[in-house]
Order: structure tokens, then sequence, then C-alpha cells
DNA sequence: AAATTTGGTTTATTTTATAAACTACTTTAT
DNA sequence: ATAAAGTAGTTTATAAAATAAACCAAATTT
């Protein structure tokens, strides 16, 4: 009846990263903040999970002087973000 | 960019009790609890955080000599599930 | 009449999400 | 040169949620 619902992407402030991720080749922590308009405490410990779930990886380097870290979505990740709205039909039907 | 996803509707369990809500007229407890596979418990406990937002309405009677809990969804529950999967949209595109 | 089942509720525990506080450095102003 | 303020984050603490476990009352079965 109703599909699992991955419990890792049945996150607003997750969901909200992996879905810019898949917009983009690689985005940086700032650029990521701003677009999901999380604090910097919540998308830290958020982008960790995604990570050590194998569904981003994270660079960390230098822009100049200044830190910077880059995320960038797996394949793995795809396809577990695409389960996951699979999974969601289940529970709206296709009218969405 | 992103749309605030109602936290009362994004809980798996929560989805899924609207979602048969809104396929029936009404559903009564065992119901809910078989088409949701949800434990007695927290069936209970999510049951009430809809009742209490006003998402659905919760009667008890008896069926013969059982108790029974019958559940209907309302106009404001259906409101929000349709808004619900609106602001999911802004998520995962039109692709679903 | 004892044991089991049904239909739940309440309480406790675990997990999650979020915020607040902190670190380490850079830039700007004095 | 140094103090103040800003940037880019991480770590830790707190609040909220989900879930499970324990319980209750009545009905049914053996």
């Amino acid at each position: 009846m109703f599909k699992e619902l991955n419990p890792l992407l049945h996150s607003e402030l997750r969901l909200a990263i992996m879905s810019v991720l898949l917009s983009v080749e690689s985005a940086d922590f700032v650029f990521l903040r701003e677009q999901t308009k999380a604090t910097a405490g919540n998308l830290s410990v958020q982008l960790d999970k995604l990570q050590k779930a194998g569904y981003i990886t994270i660079e960390k380097g230098f822009k100049g002087k200044m830190p910077r870290t880059t995320c960038t979505i797996t394949s793995q990740g795809i396809e577990a973000f695409e389960e996951y709205v699979a999974a969601l039909r289940s529970y709206i039907g296709k009218g969405i």
C-alpha cells in the first residue's frame, strides 16, 4: 500500500539540500545556506548525515584564504532521491 | 524557493492516515491500523495530533459491544493536505 | 472461571531537528 | 599594531517528534 519513506530524505532541510544539489554541478556551504535559508549549525549537521549515507561528497578547501566546503550529489544520492519521490507517490497519488 | 512543509503532515504515519482518509468517507481505528501498518500506540498518538489540528474528527462509539473509533477528514484537513502536496512540488519539481 | 483477544490509551525511550555557543581565522577600522 | 566585526564553519545542548513498551477495560474463547 504505502511505500516506506527513506527517513534520511524525509527531512525538510535534507530534502532541500538534495534538491539544490540535483540542479547544480556542485554547491558550496554558503550557497546552500542561502538557498535553503538554514542556520549554519543545522546545515552542517545535515550535510554530515547526507555524506555519511553516501548521498553527497564534501570537499574542504580554500577560496583564497577563506575556507570553502563544496558539496556534490553522488549517483547513490540521485538514486535515493528518485526512490523517495516514487515512494511519495504512494501517499499523494498521481495528483501531484 | 522552497515552500515550507507543514510539519504536522510531514510525518510518514500522519501522511498515510490522511491519505487513507482522503480516499474514504470515514475509517475506523482498526482499518487505519491495518492500512498504515502502524502500532496501536503510535496510531493513537498521531490521530490525536491530527484531531487537535482540526484536520480530522474522531467519533467514539460502539459496534455491538466493542468500542469503535471512527475518523473522518475535515475540509480543513483536505486543504492542508493539498497545500502540503503543492509545497512538496517545490522540492521535487514537476517530475513526480 | 481462567486465559486470550480486542480496542484502545498512557508513559517511557529513542531519535531528530534545531538553536545556541563556540572555534578559528580574515577583514576592516583606529 | 590592535581591537572590533565579519566569515565559515563545528560542536554541544535543548526541544520536539516518533516510536515502542507497558498498561487498562471489556469482550470472547476454551
